[in-house]
DNA sequence: CAAGCGTGGTC
DNA sequence: TGACCAAGCTT
């Protein structure tokens, strides 16, 4: 029997198990409701619909970055009705700078699927909101939980980081065999005779330990209603757990951009559905300088291409060099109306909002507005 | 299964 | 200032 201060899992052990925690639930669900948070903007609610809007947003997405668009989506669309009804480009342009666009496609049609298929009404168990676009497992929980107070656990980076120090769970929480075990001990923590809003207050107190105290740079344990009994803090290891994401080089590509500017407006091109920024409207772009002069010259262009300052952008698994060339042209508004098709839009650098346009093209084009006022 | 998928916060 | 990663899902 190993002590409860030594690591119990680890990525060799076949049969995981982890230290007792007597009143884990209990002691959360006090802890939440005494010092949780209770005031943010989807909370007070039991809609579904608000619910699973503020859940698919805040999916690797921190809270302050998502209230904003929240609030933005919520005053559009009031509920699924409104949402499924849209047009594709309305909501790509309500997301375009939330990043992970996928999951604006999948919040569409998700919202279609519920109209379509359900009535209007999000159903209620974690099985059925797990088979709705963009809902896993964890998101189909929190949905369940703060919806309907179901029985269900979520498992997001809060749970992950509170898991691994607390029961000293090792290893890389991304790893397969390593989140599988975080699963089995969140089920396993799950309160058995708690009413739905004690069901509720459980799942808020693990995100917001994880959100409040038990954060990745200096946790505050003195606070922890859990800090008698967790192994990080018992040990010091609060700095080691969770195992840290393997290192990896981050590649880096080159793309050249056109800025085909004709007075205030300049051209979008609609980008293919998948990969990086799918579905977005962007800038043509080119492997090369040459060929960009090229796809100038091919929209009309007199082949003069000036540089713009180049610029490089950091996503998850690559680094983007950016060189943007401006050409000119001078058809007038009537002229450029006549060109635009489902691929292609001319744009007054004034109406951009309208268009789902990546958060550092639309920084791009921006300054170039702000020059030429 | 691991890889692909954005952006901004934080230190 | 670059490293690290956040209320993960899909393929």
């Amino acid at each position: 029997m190993p002590s409860r201060l030594t690591p119990t899992t680890s990525a060799s052990d076949a049969a995981p198990s982890f230290p007792p925690m007597p009143d884990f639930a209990a002691r959360l669900i006090a802890w939440q409701r005494q010092h949780g948070r209770h005031d943010l903007p989807w909370q007070n609610t039991r809609d579904p619909y608000r619910i699973w809007l503020s859940e698919i947003m805040l999916q690797q997405t921190q809270v302050s970055t998502v209230i904003p668009y929240y609030t933005k989506f919520l005053a559009r669309f009031p509920d699924v009705a409104a949402l499924a009804a849209a047009p594709s480009d309305h909501v790509m342009a309500l997301w375009a700078g939330l990043g992970y666009y996928t999951r604006a496609r999948n919040l569409h049609r998700c919202a279609q699927v519920v109209v379509e298929q359900h009535g209007g009404t999000f159903p209620a168990s974690v099985e059925e909101l797990a088979e709705l676009p963009g809902i896993g497992r964890s998101t189909a929980a929190a949905i369940a939980s703060f919806g309907f107070g179901a029985r269900a656990t979520i498992l997001d980076g809060n749970v992950k980081r509170v898991l691994a120090r607390v029961f000293g769970v090792v290893g890389f929480p991304g790893e397969k065999k390593v989140e599988n075990a975080m699963w089995m001990l969140a089920e396993s923590l799950l309160p058995s005779n708690a009413s739905n809003a004690e069901l509720s207050a459980y799942t808020q107190g693990l995100m917001d330990l994880g959100a409040t105290l038990c954060v990745r740079g200096k946790p505050d344990c003195t606070r922890c209603p859990f800090a008698p009994d967790c192994v990080a803090n018992l040990t010091g290891r609060q700095r080691e757990l969770p195992t840290a994401r393997p290192k990896k080089a981050v590649p880096t590509r080159r793309t050249w951009m056109l800025v085909l500017r004709d007075g205030n407006a300049v051209m979008l091109e609609r980008r293919p559905p998948s990969g990086i920024w799918g579905g977005l409207w962007s800038l043509p772009e080119a492997a090369d300088e040459a060929s960009l002069a090229e796809r100038a010259r091919a929209f009309g262009s007199d082949g003069a291409v000036s540089p713009l300052a180049s610029f490089s952008h950091v996503f998850t698994h690559f680094k983007l060099n950016i060189e943007p060339r401006l050409a000119e042209l001078d058809r007038g508004v009537g002229a450029l109306a006549a060109l635009n098709d489902a691929h292609t839009a001319w744009v007054a650098l004034s109406d951009l909002d309208s268009f789902g346009v990546p958060a550092p093209v639309r920084k791009l084009l921006d300054s170039l507005h702000g020059s030429l006022i």
